[in-house]
DNA sequence: TAACAGGAAGTAC
DNA sequence: GTACTTCCTGTT
């Protein structure tokens, strides 16, 4: 158990803000998460935070995974004073980070996210990493499901696939799989390739458009100059943003603002 | 109940 | 290139 004091970071926002699925709400401050075949539970209580990791895990995998080495602070203040929107939303998700997710997560979560919604999501995710995510156990004997691999997927078939209640999208994550395991999908020459090539390379597959390969873009390869538009983003830019949204100004990160804006709209809806 | 949900593929022009 | 339809299924 380790202790930390974090400016700019609220669990439940992150939880809530539609990056990740596999974040769950334990009780009142505390989240635990699965990723990278690890298992973290977290409790806030303000602005300190206590993590069930040793120091080395933290330094190893979360403190990269919770992106805490970027100032979101200096990138709060560069909003635009006169933008009374945007400063809005802001304040509304002051505690949002874009956690820099494993690659292979994204794919899949992101294939599943088309035309549906983040409750369904998370339950599709769930049960797939029930299904066939391999079972693992912490150091205090929780049991908890690591993410499925390429391998597993394509080792279940359509056959266990088609009982997991996905939909048509089924089939996108297996071929997808298949194409990883293949090398007709390389995992490595995306991480090392810059925005536009992973894009182009990204929606060449079969399940992936426009949209969903700016998420993978985004939180899947931390490129934060993705900037996914989907219908809710689209409604904002319509009601909010008539003569386009302010790119330039926010050249280079305009995927972080889009993340404050989309969680925002997202409280409003509810 | 029928429509909808953080899109994409397939088809028709 | 752009417009339109269809695709699975849990939820409301």
């Amino acid at each position: 158990m380790i202790k930390r004091k974090i400016a700019d970071l609220d669990l439940r926002q992150i939880a809530e803000s539609g990056q990740c699925f596999r974040m769950v709400q334990k009780s009142e401050g505390v989240y635990a998460v699965s990723a990278f075949e690890k298992y973290l539970e977290i409790e806030q209580k303000g602005d300190l935070f206590f993590f069930s990791c040793t120091e080395k895990e933290f330094e190893e995998t979360w403190e990269d995974y919770l992106d805490l080495h970027t100032d979101y602070g200096a990138i709060k203040k560069s909003v635009d004073e006169e933008d009374a929107y945007l400063q809005e939303a802001v304040r509304e998700g002051w505690g949002i980070r874009i956690l820099r997710q494993d690659l292979w997560e994204m794919i899949v979560t992101f294939l599943v996210s088309q035309n549906n919604n983040i409750s369904r999501i998370r339950k599709s995710i769930e049960l797939l990493c029930h299904t066939i995510g391999e079972e693992q156990y912490t150091g205090d004997g929780v049991k908890y499901y690591a993410f499925p691999k390429p391998e597993a997927v394509v080792r279940a078939g359509m056959e266990v696939l088609s009982t997991l209640g996905l939909g048509y999208r089924d089939k996108y994550i297996f071929r997808t799989a298949q194409a990883v395991l293949d090398g007709s999908l390389d995992l490595e020459m995306l991480r090392a390739a810059d925005y536009e090539t992973a894009h182009r390379e990204l929606v060449k597959q079969y399940g992936i458009g426009k949209k969903v390969a700016d998420c993978i873009c985004l939180f899947g390869l931390y490129h934060i100059e993705a900037f996914p538009v989907d219908t809710h983003v689209k409604k904002i830019l319509e009601t909010h943003y008539p003569e386009g949204f302010p790119h330039d100004r926010y050249k280079g990160y305009a995927g972080i603002l889009q993340q404050y804006m989309f969680y925002y709209d997202l409280k409003a809806a509810a």
